[in-house]
DNA sequence: AGCACGCCGACT
DNA sequence: GTCGGCGTGCTC
């Protein structure tokens, strides 16, 4: 007689802010062998529908039976997440005490996670023809539709365009398209899912120096097995050259290589890079992509046809079949922590990874992190050093400005505008870093001290002199500036303090013959003005750089020489004990940018602490002595990496409830007799009120990673439970990368 | 988070 | 006499 069916009991995440999985019976005639974790499901729930991910099967259920209600669909064949994924999932949601269902809604591409097929990804796009590239605007003046959507085809770079990018183009695009079919000028084709080379020759030949081939192989030999290495590189030691030649040795053996870099580091350059010297199908993963672009460079990977892909933050959770090796570039970058909602690391996340699959990972930086280095000191991680390449260029000359009781002229010091002078006779090029985008940061009424504030943070409004506009740059908000003082009706409003915009103009009052571009948000906001303002910059039409942050990171501009710190006070002493370690990163990271072969580059730092130590440490010894030295004060201090942290954050427009629910949370934690793990606070946030919400924070502190997570674990479900807990917005954030 | 159900003020 | 405020309760 055969055996009664077992029952079978559906584990499955779904997309809700709820901690745990939900339980469902199979679908009605639906065999039980297709029910594999991995798989994803259709799911009643609530009063609709959703999509779920299935992660187990269970015999029995902890919900009673006749709460149990059955799935509507079985949505893949075969399971779409392989047993690796899966257990990253599960293992990302225990260790952020993330809602399982959002972990794994963050895991997929939009299009799957709507429940649409993986088959979708296969797509017909539409291209330009030769004679369509070489046609012009003016060839269709009599058919403006045409000539709008010809000119966007001819603005898509290499790739073509699906459906769904020519609906966005509006209603008529479809006809263009017809016409322009028929002319000859575009064609269809079935597009493919990774990026052709462009470059049909031979890959070009990869040549290393003696660091670069002995830490290739180093890390060459180690290519079977989970193996962590940082590689330590300035700028223009050749890291690149190591991560290409290891990719293409991965690759070859039929391996994939997964590249994680910065959101402002994944540039066209650096993917053409890549691509000129790998001959292997290759995908790239960013926010730019359309859903259904993201879609087929995740099936790509998913069917271990791409074997090099590159990506931001949210690509650490790529499909990787045939896993050979993680890459994480400028491995320091804070751009790896997600800042809201799922707050994962993805370097850490990239590191667990490297280790479930068995395989290399390799960390590089010109600056590693604190956490970074101190793992390497243990003998966790293996320290592989590339210092510069014999020809290159020497190590720039630091030196600090101290501006106290110096006159300056718009932010600039006298010496640095010698400097200036001096380098741009030369022919050379001045980068110039001011942390501060707009005309000025406080917009103060000479007559009675009135000062324009954000009516919904505790900021003031910064003023935009080009739209005569004041912005509150933390909430978004916006106004036309005030002509007179809303308290004393003056004329006499001052632009107080110096943003880039303002310093623009003061440089081109005292550079009246030098091309000068400013490089901040607002410059750039339109899409690929940043590709060409950097291209005009290295064709030498701009010779003064100003810009923020986003001026640092990864351009190649051969001719710059003099690089300028305007104002390193603001990270000197900040509320956020990492603004020194990010400051120094900064700074070493600008110094890289300057030099060329026959001109040592120099570096200037203007400050008001010119005797700060670690600022001291950094420029007389480097960053290596520099990080033992902030190393040497975090243990003293006892901040990570030495203990870890967890941020509980609350927020309300109500001004007391953050505080109170934070209040009643750490009483809740008291109750379980921590031992080994601190609370601390609860406290205002360090700016309370930011847009109309009043916030306040809860730090924990542990130096056993085992005792901190052992009461998030039991605690956090509690705080859900709290009344005060629908009141506030409420958050936590392991470990945190920014207090604010 | 949504989205229900459930008791007390200004309107056709 | 209703429409609707957001206070609690649930989602397998």
């Amino acid at each position: 007689m055969p055996a009664a069916p077992r029952p079978q009991i559906l584990q499955i995440a779904v997309p809700t802010p709820l901690y745990g999985s939900f339980d469902y019976l199979p679908p009605r005639a639906c065999d039980p062998a297709r029910l594999c974790p991995g798989v994803r499901l259709r799911v009643p729930f609530g009063r609709g529908h959703v999509t779920g991910m299935l992660l187990d099967v269970a015999a029995e259920s902890r919900v009673e039976s006749r709460r149990l209600r059955a799935a509507t669909e079985l949505l893949d064949e075969t399971p779409l997440l392989s047993p690796d994924l899966l257990a990253l999932g599960q293992w990302a949601a225990q260790y952020y005490h993330h809602p399982i269902g959002e972990v794994f809604a963050a895991l997929l591409p939009t299009l799957l996670r709507q429940g649409k097929p993986l088959h979708d990804a296969n797509e017909t796009q539409w291209r330009l023809t030769a004679a369509g590239q070489a046609a012009t605007a003016e060839d269709l003046q009599r058919a403006p539709r045409q000539a709008a959507l010809l000119q966007w085809l001819q603005q898509q770079a290499q790739h073509g365009a699906d459906a769904e990018q020519l609906a966005a183009q509006g209603g008529s695009a479809r006809a263009a398209l017809r016409a322009l079919i028929a002319k000859g000028w575009v064609e269809e084709y079935a597009a493919p899912i990774t990026i052709e080379t462009t470059d049909t020759g031979p890959a070009h030949h990869i040549e290393l120096n003696g660091m670069q081939h002995a830490a290739v192989e180093k890390i060459g030999a180690q290519l079977q097995q989970f193996a962590p290495f940082v590689l330590e590189g300035v700028t223009g030691s050749g890291k690149t050259e190591v991560y290409l030649e290891l990719i293409a040795r991965v690759a070859t053996a039929g391996r994939q290589t997964l590249v994680l870099v910065p959101e402002i580091g994944l540039t066209p350059q650096l993917v053409a890079r890549f691509a000129a010297r790998l001959r292997h199908p290759t995908v790239v993963l960013h926010s730019g992509l359309s859903d259904k672009q993201r879609l087929r460079a995740w099936a790509a990977a998913a069917s271990g046809e791409a074997k090099l892909i590159i990506g931001t933050r949210s690509a650490v959770f790529t499909p990787l079949p045939q896993a050979g090796l993680i890459i994480i570039d400028e491995e320091h970058d804070l751009s790896f922590k997600q800042q809201d909602g799922f707050r994962y690391h993805a370097r850490d996340v990239a590191v667990w990874r490297a280790h479930q699959r068995g395989v290399p990972i390799v960390l590089g930086s010109a600056t590693p992190s604190l956490e970074t280095l101190y793992n390497a000191e243990r003998g966790r991680y293996q320290l592989l050093q590339l210092p510069l390449r014999a020809g290159k260029a020497r190590p720039p000359r630091i030196a600090v400005i101290d501006v106290r009781h110096k006159k300056l002229h718009g932010a600039l010091s006298d010496a640095v505008l010698q400097k200036m002078r001096e380098h741009l006779v030369r022919g050379r090029q001045v980068l110039l870093f001011l942390n501060r985008r707009g005309y000025s940061p406080t917009l103060l009424c000479h007559d009675c001290g009135w000062i324009a504030r954000c009516k919904r943070c505790d900021a003031h409004l910064i003023y935009h002199q080009a739209q005569r506009r004041l912005r509150c740059h933390h909430c978004g908000g916006e106004q036309q500036a005030e002509v007179h003082c809303p308290e004393c009706s003056s004329d006499q409003l001052r632009p107080i303090g110096h943003g880039t915009e303002r310093v623009e103009q003061v440089l081109r009052e005292r550079f009246p013959e030098i091309g000068i571009a400013r490089i901040d948000r607002d410059s750039t906001r339109r899409k690929g003005a940043l590709q060409q303002v950097l291209a005009e910059a290295l064709r030498g039409e701009h010779r003064i750089l100003l810009g923020t942050q986003m001026l640092a990171k990864g351009h190649h501009l051969p001719e710059v020489t003099l690089a300028v710190i305007l104002d390193a006070d603001q990270g000197l002493f900040s509320v956020d004990f990492r603004a020194s370690e990010t400051l120094a990163q900064l700074i070493i990271q600008v110094a890289g940018r300057a030099g060329r072969a026959e001109q040592a580059g120099e570096v200037l730092i203007q400050t008001h602490h010119p005797d700060h130590p670690l600022l001291r440490t950094l420029i007389t010894a480097g960053y290596p002595h520099f990080a033992a030295a902030a190393l040497t004060e975090r243990r003293e201090a006892a901040l990570p990496p030495y203990t870890h942290l967890a941020l509980l954050r609350a927020e309300a427009t109500a001004a007391e409830l953050p505080q109170r629910f934070l209040s009643e949370a750490m009483a809740l934690a008291q109750q379980h007799n921590p031992h080994g793990v601190e609370l601390l606070g609860p406290v205002p946030a360090p700016m309370e009120r930011r847009a109309g919400r009043y916030r306040a924070q809860l730090l924990l502190q542990a130096e056993a990673r085992a005792a901190l997570h052992h009461l998030l674990a039991t605690w956090l479900p509690q705080l859900s439970a709290l009344p005060l807990a629908r009141k506030v917005r409420w958050s936590i954030d392991v470990d945190p990368m920014e207090m604010v």
